[in-house]
DNA sequence: TATGAATGAGGCTTCATTCAT
DNA sequence: AATGAATGAAGCCTCATTCAT
């Protein structure tokens, strides 16, 4: 027993040296743009050692995916267990703390995703990772649920269309058709986005509180 | 002279002909998936007739984005110039139906901006495209400050951040890790994007108007 | 007749003025890297009439060594005529005046002898055409053969090993003109070399030694 | 330790055999006829391990070229160093083994040497294959001029033009193996090429006249 | 006769993946 | 378990050649 939790323990943390590489590798050049190769170095391993941890390349990507929602999720549950002693102002507070540090945690999240959803990558994944995507996602989105429709029970928040929790999408689409230029005149792309998350925040609260 | 023009005509049909494929095939595949093949069969040509318009894949990708930008400017053109005569209120849903319409103009923008960014993509465009591209983008960010600016200035706007233009980004995050679930649930992606639109924008509106 | 006579003539000058373009663009790109393309825009003309007048690439590169090929011919001829009254002095001198200007004529002659050698561009001449060749070739050689059979039958010259008479020429300049001829005629293009390479050698040791 | 030397040698193996197979596949088909694929089944090997060993096909190319100017000096360095004691004609006669050898270790070394020269192919080298290429060619000049100046020095070959110690030997066999080093020393190729063919027909004069 | 747009075969190259050691 | 050399499928792109006008 001894003996095999010490093996499972090193596999564990095999696989985690590889996603950190990956992590570093994928951020900088991209899904398409990243090779095994260069993970491997990155992760001072051979090529062939990848494969002993993770299916395939799409596999690998979708594991760092897995492990920024299960970072999510359990902010998000922190959040809500929380916030019954929290008056709006700090729930929202709280929320907003918690997004920024999944930010923090990877900031090209936004083009994984993208990337997470095209179909070639999800037919290339076990059926096992595939569910673990899924049940994340669901819970992320229950668990963000939880938080308005205990503010709105409340009292505290407006109540509003079920889907609007990930709303303000306007955003998403003006934002980033300027993202480029946005990046020339900050000159600084990481902060822009902190910033940009601020100031979106201070109006999303504004819209959703009473 | 009429020679000259009808041939001319001729050609940018065919431009037209093989950017409607491309942006077809790309909405599909994606760009990494999408290949040349694929986009020369939808276009009824063969491959090589791609590059007599196209300088490579992508320049012709990259078209696409010259063109939705294009359409972005004309449309937020107009609305500057229809401005002064409107309320806020009027304003805001102007610029809310011109954003719809270059959504619906093309679904995956957000995809291929992001694609965009990439320094490989950049790399092999032709100066003369990468500067308007550069030129649009610009044009885009002071059309869109110019109605907040007019806005503010007459007092209907409060004023803000001058970056905030773009703001309400933390859609793009929440909105977009919750995307692949949302999906699922709304099973339409294309109304769930134009309902969330729609509330954003309510939101949106309240958080700048006085 | 006449208008017959006349049409014909036409169409010898455009085919002149096509490889008057060809022999351009090929001496500056080479025969891989110079596109029909390429050399229809020298000649001002479109790809397509190109191939009214030569059937393909390999043909119109080989119609440049049929008339380089003549002109030596030419040269050789008058060498031969007019030999008998010379000194050996100016026999060789006269020799050499002639193949300087067969190499003013086209510098990259030896390039493109070397090209016209692969078994993959003589498979695309027309059998006429290749005729042509072999036979421009073997005059050429046997004109040079015969100024030198004059210059020893007279006395003038010292007799050598029979392939030695184009020998030091052919290292020089002609050798590679009737390169292809030689391989036929000798059959064994290695030992050809290396025999004419050590006449030639006996004959510079003798050059540079005192 | 003994494993990394068995390694190295074990790929310094392989890289032979590729050349092997290359220069095979090349003298055969040529440069542009012969394709990495022919030249992986010669080798018995896959197109992509080709890769693993040459950046591209020109640095396979180029590399055979290395390889041979490599042997070139060898032998000119052992000529130099055996020279003090050798008579005129012993000297001759080394020289003349010396690039006996050379051609029978490549007899295509012309056409190759033809084919280096192309800016096209230049452009695809890796600075340090040019460097060495560069570097050989020069050192190669240098030993041949060597073993003029020292026999001129002597006595024993009589003095000529600067340029014309490398000329004959240029025009029988060396002359285009420095082709391009002679480029950049002469600074205009079409003058050089006539003075070259001006001496040599001095020489081939006072070879041929009794 | 001349055009030039269109074709499509084929080459170079990359890289995810495998497998013998 | 780890290696890393080898594989080979597949993509982008070029360009000689054709053919409808």
């Amino acid at each position: 027993m001894g003996i095999q939790e010490r093996k499972k323990r090193e596999r564990e943390r095999r696989r985690q040296q590889i996603m950190v590489a990956a992590k570093r590798v994928f951020s900088v050049k991209g899904f398409t743009g990243a090779t095994m190769e260069d993970i491997a170095q990155e992760a001072e391993l051979s090529p062939g050692t990848l494969y002993l941890y993770f299916k395939n390349k799409d596999e690998l990507f979708s594991s760092l995916s897995i492990r920024i929602l299960q970072y999510l999720n359990l902010r998000l549950e922190h959040v809500v267990n929380n916030e019954k002693e929290l008056t709006p102002d700090q729930k929202i507070a709280s929320l907003r703390e918690a997004l920024y540090d999944v930010y923090e945690f990877d900031p090209v999240i936004l083009i994984n995703m993208f990337h997470l959803q095209s179909s070639d990558t999800l037919k290339n994944l076990s059926p096992q990772l595939l569910a673990d995507l899924k049940g994340l996602s669901r819970s992320s989105l229950k668990l963000l649920g939880k938080i308005f429709e205990d503010g709105i029970a409340k009292g505290d928040f407006i109540e509003r269309h079920p889907v609007a929790l990930a709303d303000i999408v306007w955003a998403i689409f003006s934002g980033l058709i300027l993202w480029e230029e946005s990046k020339r005149i900050i000159n600084d792309n990481k902060n822009y986005l902190k910033q940009t998350l601020e100031i979106a925040f201070e109006i999303f609260a504004r819209g959703i509180k009473k």
